[in-house]
DNA sequence: TTTTTAATAGTAGTATTACTATCGGTTTTT
DNA sequence: AAAAACCGATAGTAATACTACTATTAAAAA
């Protein structure tokens, strides 16, 4: 991930290129665009989102929209990228002091995990709204007919890096562990899922009150699978 | 799961009522409706699905097909229920005759990560064709906006009974485990998205050749998991 | 057998969506 | 001061998602 300085001392998150037509974070009216975009996903949902109606809200033609973005999927990708810079930005630095790998990785699947309740730093992106759209919203990004087209080009190495950057930990834990990639997109994958089950369809899930049950599951679901191999319980029985 | 026995001597998986205007069962073109929207979904994506593309391969009005579906949501979600029931059906036969509980989650769980190569008995659907749809477009069918409401008209009881069966064959093997529903999700929404990785965006999961390793990974997850706090290792190394 | 009714198919239309093209006017850059 | 980039507004098109209405057929009642 990679991100550059600006003059207001925050970061400036990069998402792919190939996203955009025109960066919106290099004018007033692109920052617009990202920032309204995000209360009327969360509001009506992406499929009811249109630009028509962003047009009107921040008092702009359909027209300049188009001149950001080639179209609504490309905002959703635009918006979903940026989370996942945010998340591997977060990763770097929420785990940049711990030495050992394991509590590496606890910390890891827990920031992956974790409800984001606040909004931080980031100007005209409001992360908690941000949170919920990635939850209800972000497999649509990758299940069209275009993903291999959009994957060639690059729109998903953000994801890919955040994959990529817990399997190395995994590995480093335990070598001979075969399926660091799967286990890690099995569990960025199913917590959005989880989330929303709790929310909406709670009989495929198990709410419990006083924990985030959620954390808890996948922590201990990762812990078990990566360890399980480096020190097996020879005492389990087969059935 | 409820199923009815027919003349032709096949079954007609029971899909719920107010998923269907007019159920696609009881006529000649209900029945051609759903046999060519599974081609006509799998080839184009359901993005690009419409009611007038089919009506033009089936030869017949649009208005005739928004007589059985009021959507084309209506039509997936239609097509989704029939595997869950589809999926409810082979579970209850292919685990009826293992009395070991271990066992019998074991081949739940495989039944549930394989891949569907075989079209079976029921007469008009492919299966195999099917199955790439819900691989690809199932998740779809919840998330939307009116998820509440479908759910609170009963749209989505075939995946909540497929939860809730396998929950309980976990529940037997190891009572105090808490978050079997999560785990059973869990699995069948990630087996969804490794199959589809696999095919789109190899790099977020672990192709190995010879082996199907989307069903060994599921299976040695649920294993340990499940097994794990039945007869937890206390030689295991806390960080 | 005729009449009534109910079910189903087909025609034609509307509002909205997802864009595209064009044309002034206003900044910004050089 | 000229050129380039940028923005806003208008208008237009093809396709989509749906609805209202009409026509046809088939079964049930008279």
């Amino acid at each position: 991930m990679q991100f550059q300085v600006e003059e207001r001392s925050t970061f400036d998150l990069k998402v792919h290129e190939s996203i955009y037509l025109k960066n919106p974070e290099t004018s007033d009216l692109g920052r617009k665009i990202i920032h309204q975009s995000i209360y009327l996903i969360d509001e009506i949902g992406f499929d009811a989102f249109t630009f028509k109606k962003l047009s009107i809200i921040i008092q702009t033609s359909e027209a300049s929209i188009y001149r950001y973005f080639e179209n609504k999927h490309k905002l959703l990708l635009y918006l979903v990228s940026w989370y996942w810079a945010w998340m591997n930005y977060r990763l770097v630095f929420g785990v940049i002091n711990i030495s050992s790998p394991i509590e590496r990785l606890k910390r890891a699947i827990n920031m992956l995990t974790e409800k984001v309740e606040m909004d931080g730093s980031f100007g005209h992106i409001d992360e908690v709204k941000l949170h919920r759209i990635i939850i209800s919203e972000s497999s649509k990004v990758y299940l069209t007919k275009n993903v291999d087209q959009q994957n060639k080009q690059g729109c998903f190495i953000g994801y890919r890096m955040l994959v990529e950057r817990i399997s190395e930990v995994i590995q480093e834990i335990n070598p001979d562990f075969k399926y660091p990639h799967m286990l890690v997109s099995t569990i960025i994958e199913g917590v959005n899922h989880q989330r929303y089950f709790a929310e909406h369809l709670p009989k495929l899930t198990d709410v419990l009150e006083g924990e985030d049950a959620i954390v808890n599951f996948y922590e201990e679901l990762v812990m078990d699978a990566v360890l399980r191999q480096k020190f097996p319980n020879k005492s389990r029985i087969k059935a």
